[in-house]
DNA sequence: CCATGTTTGACAACGATTCTCATTGCGAGT
DNA sequence: ACTCGCAATGAGAATCGTTGTCAAACATGG
């Protein structure tokens, strides 16, 4: 379901099989899911395309921002789709649901502070956890 | 140099000769280092401890919150003594000089979007990048 | 169809972290 | 000081996510 018949703007990358198969796989998830996770879940569903890969066209729409990348607690790399403006998450420590939270306040807080220190070319993480309402 | 006769408050655990030779380590260093670096440099000064001790004793450490954990961009666990207090850390992104900034905005920021979501139990990560003075 | 630069995939190689488990060292109680 | 019990250590093996290798399969422009 859910086809991908648009372009998905890969950023000057061929539109090859896998990566399209990659692209729809976030494209149908909500949450953040691991390399591995995407490999298994292409596998089961009859696309399997190799681990290596996946590897390669994560970090390629990483780096081109058409997928946000952030570390779990104990270092794992996990990705998911998102809007292409900054922004940062607010993710559910028991279930995982993530919401997209953005604001000038932080923005203009770390801009001052990094100024303040004489940092220049400044950019920054964050990333909120809590319990959403469902898993209180 | 620079003794630690202070107690160093080791959260109920043994202050055994490995784990104040870890402290130390900490203690005499200004940036973050990862748990490997920390274990050369013990090696290097006679207080040799196993790999496998120092990892553990940082964990520790970590979770008892008397020094700060973050990741590298490529998921390695980095340690780096720290004050008590809730603060976040302005790092430069070329020789790794780092600043512990800290003030109510973002604190409040992050509550805010966590209480208009509905999340509970709210805690947060934000490091902030950039280059520092000295390497512009 | 052909030449040429991409992309893929199976598998090896890596590197950080964790596990195992026999040995050692505290430390409370005597 | 002596002893018992349990926490702590260390050497090395084992995990496991991730990256490198390289020959084979492909996409694309001419
Ligand atoms: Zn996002
Ligand atoms: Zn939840
Ligand atoms: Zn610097
Ligand atoms: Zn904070």
């Amino acid at each position: 379901m859910t086809n991908t018949d648009q372009p998905t703007d890969q950023a000057g990358l061929r539109p090859t099989k896998q990566r399209l198969a990659v692209a729809s796989a976030l494209a149908e998830t909500e949450g953040f899911q691991s390399a591995q996770e995407i490999h298994d879940l292409l596998g089961r569903r009859g696309d399997s395309v190799g681990l290596a890969t996946v590897y390669r066209t994560l970090q390629r729409l990483a780096e081109a921002g058409d997928v946000d990348m952030m570390r779990t607690e104990d270092g794992e790399a996990i990705y998911r789709r998102c809007s292409d403006s900054h922004h940062h998450h607010l993710v559910c420590r028991t279930c995982g649901r993530t919401v997209e939270v953005e604001g000038p306040a932080v923005e203009r807080w770390t801009s001052a502070m990094a100024a303040e220190h004489g940092y220049a070319d400044v950019s920054h993480t964050l990333e909120i956890f809590g319990t959403c309402r469902d898993c209180q």
